[in-house]
DNA sequence: TGACAATATATCATATCTGACATATTTATA
DNA sequence: TATAAATATGTCAGATATGATATATTGTCA
């Protein structure tokens, strides 16, 4: 992985630390992060697209504009379950969900 | 959904209550089971393909025997966090994963 | 520009998930 | 069968995620 993805995640709000940390992220963790960064996009992207803002989509999640925010840039703190169960409220089928991962 | 669904999520320790606290579950409530129940069994497959024990697994995955056997039966406690971890860490890549959801 | 809407970031009390352990049940095999 | 290995279930203290709130930053448009 290179140093053009690790801005991306850093701009994420991923700490990675120095380069040689980085590196040492194993596989699992940075095919995790990539996965999970995937899901907050397809999230975004459904929102957008529904032109629905964050205060409106938190009602509908029965949740909070700032963790919609956090979701939508993946950060650490929110899980794949947020982020999965967030996707089927809006609509999605798993299908969508799988196209989004893969 | 019907009867033999709600068995089959109750067997996996799901307590959906009544029937018609059943066919209350909404759409994303069970398809975010589903999902879930869909990870739980490619754990298994690969944990068996690998010919390891769950005592073996969770070695590997620096846990326990009691919560890989959760993982596998899909229970209520267990995040797709850490399900997806866990096929990360057993060598399944994001196509593999996106190929048991959907 | 200024004012307002939208989004982002920080923090926290509470809720949920976690590994670990004990123990029960099931499965394999002698 | 009996015994042991494997898997399942129950519980809990500590770890992590959650919605909420406050506030900061960014975007829009008059």
């Amino acid at each position: 992985m290179d140093k053009r993805k690790k801005k991306r995640l850093e701009s994420k709000g991923y700490k990675v630390g120095t380069v040689e940390q980085f590196l040492d992220l194993s596989r699992e963790e940075s095919e995790y992060i990539e996965l999970k960064l995937a899901l907050s996009e397809a999230l975004a992207k459904r929102r957008k697209s529904s032109k629905l803002t964050q205060v409106q989509l938190a009602k509908i999640l029965k949740s909070s504009q700032s963790r919609v925010a956090k979701m939508e840039k993946g950060d650490p703190s929110v899980s794949l379950d947020l982020l999965v169960k967030s996707l089927l409220a809006m609509g999605a089928k798993k299908e969508n969900i799988a196209k989004a991962i893969a």
